[in-house]
DNA sequence: TAGATTGTTAATCGATTAACAATC
DNA sequence: TAGATTGTTAATCGATTAACAATC
């Protein structure tokens, strides 16, 4: 488990994917799994499954293959879920507060703390959480060390907000808004641009149709 | 503009993010933009800004750039947002009601024509569209030529719904589900994953406290 | 003309894949 | 021992970046 060694993004990407699998085979199956078996359930080459895995396991066992409640373990920490990181939301609207509701990213080691928004309709979300108007969030990042900001705000407001949140002090900004982010070297932002998803959907399609003529 | 030419995932990737720029500049700007300047705005090397214009462009004019609105049309037309592809959504839960009801997916030439459910709870959404139930959906996906289906079901429902949207006929399927799918290799899997971001968030997080700590 | 900007050709870089030796 | 599987070293592939010639 070499945890000081620089991992690629394209490898932390593939990671979930393992652990969901991983995490989603009965617990009658068989205790060990290869990284073989792994590829194939999933459609990879077993090559990159095996290096994938040598950066977060401290090595399988040759004809056996690696120990799979360990190996969840293992990917879990490597990959942070099992502490628990703070984060604010910036933009209650329906995506700011179906994000809010959402249980699953305690999974995650996630926990949305707070909301704020230009306009706060109401005092606190249907579970409980508070919602603040913008103008504390970036004084309450200071006070509570929150690491991380999740834009949910439209476009043309993204900006400002993450300068609020770089004030505050947040280190990693999840970025819903469709927009470019302006941010110093040091600050993750990760776009969740279904944008992007879409434009390789549609020129798939069209490729795709295109063949079909023939 | 060659449009025969194989486009990679990650130019497809980049071309929503100058889209969204260019739309985004006041009508007071200037008619004309280099990709030196559309580079520096979005913080990308000016070649590569430059190489992946040239695949969707018949070419800017040397000292002057490329005329603004024909690079807007250009790329929208590449990326097929001028002429609409139905979909529809299997999952009316929170997540895929919000999907329904999210406008802004006109913009890219999606059009959600339906949704289904196992147990639908309403005969129609807010704005209209019906909400079927599962069991028809092959033969509505077939009977209306339906190219695209959106997946927002839980994980363990989500293969038996990726082949029935594959036996109705559909190439491209957007999955919300957190897991594998599994499909021949001409049908299109895009996977909007939340669990890959986080995990590269969460990485990017731990490796900045350890930064701070020295 | 001079200079900004384009587009192309070549070099570099990084990630994936293939080949193979080590091990249980 | 034989064979499955691991982990590593080398080769390939693709994408990004650098260098440069073309053009308005």
């Amino acid at each position: 488990m070499e945890h000081d060694v620089k991992v690629s993004k394209a490898v932390l990407k593939r990671l979930p994917g393992y652990l969901a699998y991983l995490k989603s085979m009965p617990d009658s199956a068989p205790a060990n799994i290869s990284a073989t078996a792994l590829a194939n359930a999933l459609n990879m080459g077993e090559v990159q499954v095996r290096k994938d895995l040598a950066i977060v396991s401290d090595g399988g066992r040759p004809k056996v293959g690696y120990q799979r409640e360990a190996l969840i373990d293992d990917i879990e920490q490597f990959l942070g879920y099992d502490n628990t990181t703070d984060a604010v939301l910036i933009g209650a609207g329906k995506l700011g507060l179906a994000l809010m509701a959402y249980s699953g990213f305690d999974a995650y080691g996630l926990n949305i703390q707070a909301a704020f928004d230009i306009n706060p309709t109401m005092e606190k979300t249907e579970d409980g959480q508070p919602i603040y108007h913008i103008s504390r969030l970036a004084h309450y990042c200071k006070l509570h060390k929150v690491l991380m900001g999740i834009i949910t705000v439209p476009a043309g407001a993204a900006q400002e907000v993450a300068d609020q949140l770089i004030a505050g002090g947040v280190k990693a900004i999840w970025n819903f808004a469709p927009t470019h982010l302006d941010v110093p070297p040091n600050i993750l932002v990760q776009n969740e641009n279904m944008a992007t998803s879409l434009a390789v959907l549609s020129v798939h399609l069209r490729a795709a149709m295109k063949e079909e003529k023939k």
